[in-house]
DNA sequence: GTTAGCACTCTCAACCTCCGAGTGCTAACG
DNA sequence: CGTTAGCACTCGGAGGTTGAGAGTGCTAAC
């Protein structure tokens, strides 16, 4: 889907690729369309600009540049950007002294996963100056590993849900007993479910409540715990993404592309809809690697004007999560492909650290 | 503090008093500089705009309104929108029927304060088509209610806390023991805190722990996590402000005055450096009744040009937070204090009746 | 195939002009 | 003495015009 746009084009031309990458580098720094001229004087070309300009329309009957207006210079396509990055574009590593301040950065914060996706949100964000975005790693079907009752008041209690993949759940249930429960019956219910439904999903967990019986204590507590249990996980495990964290969308406001805000809200509100977003990001996860949805092959309106890059983490087995930059189509794609490729890979590493 | 920009004004003619009303609320609708003919045409004032341009010149020299230039209509200041405020307002009580919408979508959504204050961020934002805001509830020091300790691997432990208040934290705490620590073993250590720090605020609780001696077992390791423990109350107790919940920022740039991005833009890092929130709910918690914070009232040069709205919710003597609403200084001051009076209303009955 | 030369196109910034809104003042009025 | 009509004056902003500059596309020569 994300090719879904890609026009099949002819073997280009080595001379031709580098000026279409000359375009697109040029564009990408001054937000200009880019002349004939100026790709003469500042890429050593070693042509005239006459003939760069029948490159240029070649180009652009490829359909990989257009021109705003007649007497303006050329602009990349969404096409021109995809065929850029197919197989022009050599992805810039993240330099050595960043690697390690962000290492260190995420050597300061607390060890939980949960730390870690808003960090790399926010380093993200700061490194490639678009926004970051960052999702929790979740399994397809997430197992239970402790359920824990405290009491809140006569009636209900407070329910926690630690999973075997690192995330907690709570709610708040009501006890529809006669009697009022005390925290003593709590605990021998928490310690009859932790004992039968452990190390269990969500179906599992709901076919081994069937098998209380009228002899276990507090069976129909424990029932109307495990009820409600197994329908937080079901809810968790239906949702691609749980959540989208993004940072630094302040950052692509900048760009003068969306200084007239009309448009950058938009991309807001998109974004504020978590559709889209969980679509792509289980596309990611399914994908298994780093992936570029450039402008108007995004399907919401909204975001035709905005690329994404995006890459997992996390274990195949375990729980799988996504990282990843936006901002305007106009983008340095080298340079967020080896930015995200880069936090994506650390994140794997403090994952398998995690669970080693 | 709130007060800080005002001045002592004599007291005003009730004449005068109802025109700066009228330019008020016409510009709060209009956005555009209001002049003494419109005022007299719309608002039957009974008198010629010759009149009525005497009193505005008032006004002016007063300090509660401006004009941009010689030749525009009238603009409150600060000062002027104080005033209204303070001593001008009806406020508006939300319609019924918005009311009983409200309640329903309260009833709706999953029986726990944690969604609670985030529906409430959503509901002012749908309301007052501002930003609304929403802290959750914190106490002024927390209680330990429930230790919980989860294997995660060898050496390390998801460590679970439960707060009196509701509250949940979690930590992953590294075991620095020789031999590798099991799970049977984290539950009696779980168990020995339970039994001697539970109901007990940071510091209580961190006498308690030196009371363990040698002959409890797993003394070291209690003492390890214990002290942890401690770390992450004292940590939640000294911050004013957990985290604020924010909704609808969208809705302010809409606003004429934020049309052309970069004043938006400072709004938005003003508010993701928490501080002068964080000091402005202190404010509102401490005072224990709504406040409004207007326009260049704000210390901070970014935040100059919005508002707040601001009340608590929760019980003096457990937890409190706030919600509130984030507009232009040029905002439906009536209807926003009205709207946030019922919201923060309702979130008390919530608690209330989690707490009975 | 490449290049110089040139006519042509189109945007953008600068400048002007004019209209309308609104003020502030003065003098008259009840 | 407060209120009002009348009027000169100010100023911003919309609309129109112009000229410069950038860049194209074409043609003809190399």
């Amino acid at each position: 889907m994300a090719r879904r746009n890609r026009r099949t084009i002819g073997p280009l031309d080595l001379r031709t690729q580098a000026i279409l990458r000359a375009v697109i580098e040029e564009y990408v720094t001054t937000a200009q369309p880019v002349g004939s001229q100026a790709l003469v004087d500042r890429y050593g070309l070693g042509v005239s600009s006459a003939t760069v300009r029948n490159i240029l329309a070649e180009l652009e009957i490829a359909g990989l540049l257009t021109h705003p207006h007649t007497s303006a210079g050329r602009v990349p396509t969404d096409a021109g950007y995809r065929f850029y990055v197919e197989s022009i574009v050599d992805t810039v590593p993240l330099p050595a002294v960043e690697q390690l301040m962000i290492r260190h950065q995420f050597g300061q914060v607390e060890f939980a996963s949960e730390h870690w996706f808003r960090l790399a949100a926010t380093t993200l964000a700061g490194l490639t100056r678009s926004a970051g975005l960052a999702t929790p790693a979740k399994p397809r079907s997430a197992h239970i590993r402790r359920v824990d009752l405290v009491a809140v008041n006569d009636r209900m209690a407070s329910l926690i849900l630690v999973l075997r993949e690192g995330a907690i759940k709570q709610a708040v249930v009501a006890l529809d007993e006669a009697e009022p429960v005390e925290q003593p019956t709590l605990n021998r219910v928490a310690a009859l479910l932790n004992e039968r439904i452990t190390e269990l999903t969500a179906a599992r967990a709901d076919a081994a409540l069937t098998d209380l019986t009228a002899e276990d204590s507090f069976e129909r507590l424990a029932r109307h715990v495990g009820a409600r249990i197994v329908r937080i996980l079901r809810d968790y495990d239906a949702a691609a993404v749980e959540e989208v964290f993004s940072d630094g969308l302040l950052n692509v406001m900048g760009a003068p592309e969306f200084a007239h805000s009309d448009k950058l809200r938009q991309v807001f509100s998109a974004l504020e809809n978590r559709a889209y977003l969980g679509q792509l990001v289980g596309d990611v996860a399914d994908a298994g690697r780093i992936q570029v949805f450039i402008g108007g092959e995004n399907q919401p309106l909204e975001m035709r004007e905005v690329s994404l890059v995006l890459a997992p983490y996390g274990r195949a087995g375990r729980a799988i999560g996504v990282v990843g930059v936006l901002g305007p189509t106009r983008m340095s794609y080298p340079q967020a492909i080896g930015t995200v490729r880069f936090v994506s890979g650390l994140m794997n590493e403090l994952v398998d650290h995690l669970y080693a």
